[in-house]
DNA sequence: AGTAGTGTAAAACGATCATTTTACATCGTC
DNA sequence: GACGATGTAAAATGATCGTTTTACACTACT
């Protein structure tokens, strides 16, 4: 593992633990085993290091969204919030954290909300042949994300009952 | 004003805009229009301060909570997002950069969340007899996280949306 | 053999952090 | 008219912040 893929994954674990204001550089330079010479040649500032690991989070969480049905898509929401964590949306942490103060992070954090709400779109136009109501895409969105925020507080069970309602709203629009 | 509910109602301003950890003791300062002494007196702490600030704010909130039908539920949380801000859940955000290690907080926060969901489980029973699966209840939880999570990149109509998804599994729960 | 590249360890930078302290002013109340 | 409560202004606390710097070691290529 390369210098700077080890600084990004140590970076995005504590910044996912403690929250990114609250992570010290210092903290980061444990984490990673490196000097602080060797973060600051490989990530430039705090904030750019945000940027990038939050830009590695899309990569990473890409797979899990460009699937070709709801099912997998709540599928795939399970088992990276089963496996991964159930701290909540990394991306709206961010923003909330910076009050999106921040051009570059807020920037990161729009692309992957369009990229996620755009993939629904797809799916649901596919899956009712477009037939359905524009609202059918932006409900499975709130589904979405709601399910990753319940999930907090109550566990991954949100996304099986987040599942269900989906294939309900689904099955409603296509009769 | 007294001189508490001019600190509270300020930090509560500058922690939804700028985050918890972002927000120093200094700007607190200067945007209640005291000294640092008078600040501590009645805070204690600045985590004692938080913890003060999500009790406010629940307390606030709180009747947007305690309604009698799913509609009205919808319609107060449309309400508050128009009027108050669209930046996410203040609860959540303060769990996510503290990484619930602040015990006071996690309290808090947690203690919102069970009110929250106690209090759909029971418009839900109300408006189907009893007789919808449990999981319908949370399922109108995660359809209330969704679009308060949502509404920060997809604005208000993002809670019309979820609204509307409530009132139609209710509806389904119903036949 | 020499040099550019990539790394480490550790000190130092000034700024800002949450918090405490010192010294003083203005109250209403007994 | 003394007193306790409640406030202000401002300096000082020591720790921690993000970032830069100085000095040195290792490796790979020409």
């Amino acid at each position: 593992m390369d210098t700077k893929t080890k600084l990004i994954s140590a970076a995005e674990q504590l910044f996912d633990r403690h929250g990114f204001t609250a992570t010290g550089m210092d903290k980061l330079i444990k984490a990673a085993g490196m000097s602080s010479r060797t973060l600051y040649k490989h990530a430039g500032s705090k904030t750019a290091l945000i940027t990038e690991v939050l830009k590695e989070r899309h990569r990473r969480f890409q797979p899990h969204i460009e699937v070709g049905s709801v099912d997998a898509l709540f599928d795939a929401l399970e088992e990276w919030i089963r496996s991964e964590s159930a701290r909540g949306c990394l991306f709206l942490r961010a923003y909330g954290e910076t009050g999106g103060d921040i051009p570059a992070i807020t920037e990161a954090v729009l692309a992957h909300k369009a990229r996620l709400y755009d993939k629904i779109q797809d799916i649901v136009a596919i899956e009712t042949d477009g037939q359905a109501m524009p609202e059918l895409a932006e409900q499975i969105l709130i589904l979405y994300e709601g399910a990753t925020a319940a999930a907090i507080y109550r566990g991954p069970e949100a996304v099986v009952s987040a599942h269900k309602a989906a294939s309900a709203l689904l099955q409603q629009a296509r009769s």
